[in-house]
DNA sequence: GCCGTTTTCGGCCCGACTGTTTTCAGTCG
């Protein structure tokens, strides 16, 4: 059955053939609209299906034709009109539209005037000046072009998000223990090191004997595009989804060993083999050795304290220093999802959440939370209808009522303002005196250059009320490379105005992303977990952030959003010491 | 293509930015 990003991709992609080929653009956008939701949604559709058709009715943007197309899909693997939309077009084309400032007119343009149907063929002709003839471009727009594909090119990559990688395992996992005779089954490798993408799938099985009907059973399972190896005791296959998954059967004592082994990182184990080495034994798949008896291998705790390790989490596997903090046991305790106490970036009807305030309170109150920050949009992100200081007021207002009502969760005053190109901020520092932090972004101006896009972040960060910077990098896995800025010394103005940065958790930003998280948490920056929830579903997101904090070695300390209630109020207290700092 | 106290037709988020143009088309969020 396909998840739903397989369902809101096909609804996505046939959006994109009707944009090309002219459709009017509000059949367009419904298709849009609808890869969207579905995108989001929690439940799965292909459940939703198999359960009751008629539920899909109810939801949102689905109408009587999306309705039949997703069953066809469902029951059929495919939908005939996608179908022949695609034939329709040359495949080229549709690459074309990730071009940056290449939309459907300008596809359609150069298709139908100079024939260029993919990627490369633009290339060469912007690199010809070729394009410069046709109407409305001109030199610069070559040059545009150019700069796009390239950016496009470093964008391509053959590995899946995270969480993709998550929803394509999981229903793989489901299939695969419909068969007996299973005892473990865990998935390793660099999914189980929670790597921001996965380049392929590697799943662990003990069982008692039945080891070829298991590999049978692995590589007969209905979205196997393509059988790779299959033995007795592994197998790899290719899936429609165009991911390797292997599979190892391996024997109840190996178990610890051969998980550790295929987590990796290859750094790590070489690192790790080294160490058994010098201690006259012998580390492998199978177990510790010694003097060719096997001491440990049932279980990885065994086998990290066969070589005089703690236990090492999976997430920080990369010999970056792990090693020896196991020798010496102080490893970091790493942050996790139960220690989140609260989420501080979400939004709500006021601007572009789907959810009101109280419904979304209510869902961070049903997770366990102590406590939310709305932050809403500012004015100038006219596109959510942003916040004006007189709308900003009625939010207080709504949220100074709420809380003399609810004593269950308690709500910060909060706002996402906007981060202006010279780095003021879009609301005046009155209305903002009003709130409990503000947490500031940018939404527009990407292209600027490192020096200006630095200092346009480090001036807003010197505001008396920022709090945090949302987003910092402004990065979209797969869509857009991140503005070109200085980290260090965003760091190191974060660090001297006590100013927190944001691990923005949507599975589409992860941003920061580990390497930045890492050195800001080495800086001693305070770090946010948040969401940017526009639902109540949003919240769900909140653990792909925790793999990203885990992997920057992110403890309770580092992350705000887990100090208690007491202890975030009295850091919020507004305004803050402002330190000028030194850029250039 | 979806949706509905404006309800089965006629709306549908809309302003900023860019690069091309002398007033605007295309793209983006």
């Amino acid at each position: 059955m396909p998840t739903n990003n397989e369902i809101a991709k096909i609804l996505s992609e046939t959006a994109d053939i009707l944009e090309i080929q002219g459709a009017i653009v509000f059949r367009v956008r419904a298709y849009r609209n609808a890869a969207r939701v579905i995108e989001n949604m929690t439940d799965k559709l292909s459940d939703i299906v198999a359960r009751n058709p008629d539920e899909l009715n109810s939801i949102r943007t689905i109408g009587k034709t999306l309705h039949d197309k997703i069953i066809e899909f469902c029951e059929t693997g495919k939908v005939e009109e996608f179908d022949k939309l695609k034939e329709s077009l040359p495949p080229g084309l549709l690459e074309m539209l990730k071009i940056q400032s290449f939309g459907p007119k300008r596809v359609k343009l150069v298709y139908n005037k100079l024939g260029i149907d993919s990627v490369n063929k633009l290339e060469e002709a912007a690199s010809e000046g070729k394009i410069r003839v046709l109407p409305g471009m001109g030199e610069k727009s070559e040059t545009k072009i150019l700069k796009s594909i390239r950016d496009f090119r470093t964008l391509q990559t053959d590995r899946k998000p995270w969480a993709e990688a998550e929803e394509i395992l999981q229903n793989y996992l489901g299939y695969i223990t419909k068969i007996d005779g299973i005892h473990h089954i865990q998935p390793a490798g660099s999914f189980r090191r929670c790597r921001e993408s996965v380049g392929d799938l590697d799943i662990l099985v003990t069982c008692n004997e039945n080891a070829g009907g298991i590999i049978q059973h692995f590589a007969e399972y209905p979205e196997v595009l393509e059988i790779l190896a299959q033995g007795e005791t592994k197998s790899s296959v290719v899936l429609k989804s165009k991911i390797q998954v292997d599979l190892r059967v391996v024997k109840p004592e190996s178990f610890g060993a051969a998980m550790q082994y295929f987590t990796g990182s290859k750094e790590h184990n070489v690192a790790l083999r080294a160490l058994a080495k010098d201690k006259n034994m012998k580390l492998s798949e199978y177990g510790v050795f010694q003097n060719d008896e096997s001491i440990a291998g049932k279980s990885e705790e065994e086998v990290y304290n066969a070589i005089g390790l703690d236990w090492i989490p999976p997430e920080i596997r990369e010999n970056r220093g792990e090693i020896e903090k196991a020798k010496n046991h102080t490893l970091p305790n790493l942050i996790s999802l139960d220690k989140i106490k609260g989420d501080l970036h979400c939004h709500t009807t006021h601007t572009d959440g789907s959810a009101s305030l109280p419904e979304m309170a209510a869902a961070a109150k049903k997770l366990g939370y102590e406590y939310i920050a709305i932050t809403d949009h500012s004015k100038a992100v006219t596109i959510a209808h942003g916040l004006s200081a007189e709308r900003l007021l009625d939010e207080i207002m709504e949220i100074d009522k709420f809380r003399g009502q609810n004593p269950g969760i308690y709500i910060f005053k909060g706002i996402e303002v906007d981060i202006m190109a010279d780095g003021s901020l879009d609301l005046d520092d009155e209305i903002l005196s009003k709130l409990d932090f503000a947490i500031a972004a940018i939404h527009s101006r990407f292209g600027m250059n490192s020096d200006e896009m630095t200092e346009r972040i480090v001036r807003a960060i010197q505001n008396p009320y920022v709090r945090c910077v949302a987003h910092p990098t402004g990065r979209l896995i797969g869509e857009r490379i991140p503005y070109e800025m200085d980290i260090s010394k965003i760091i190191s103005a974060a660090k001297e105005n006590d100013v927190a940065l944001e691990i923005n958790s949507s599975p589409h930003r992860l941003d920061m992303n580990e390497s930045f998280t890492f050195q800001a948490r080495e800086a001693g920056v305070p770090i946010c977990i948040n969401t940017d929830s526009h639902s109540p579903d949003g919240f769900l997101n909140m653990r792909y952030g925790i793999n990203i904090a885990r992997r920057a070695w992110c403890t309770e300390d580092n992350i705000v959003n887990s100090w208690s209630l007491g202890k975030l109020k009295s850091w919020f207290k507004p305004p803050k010491e402002v330190v000028q700092c030194e850029l250039f």
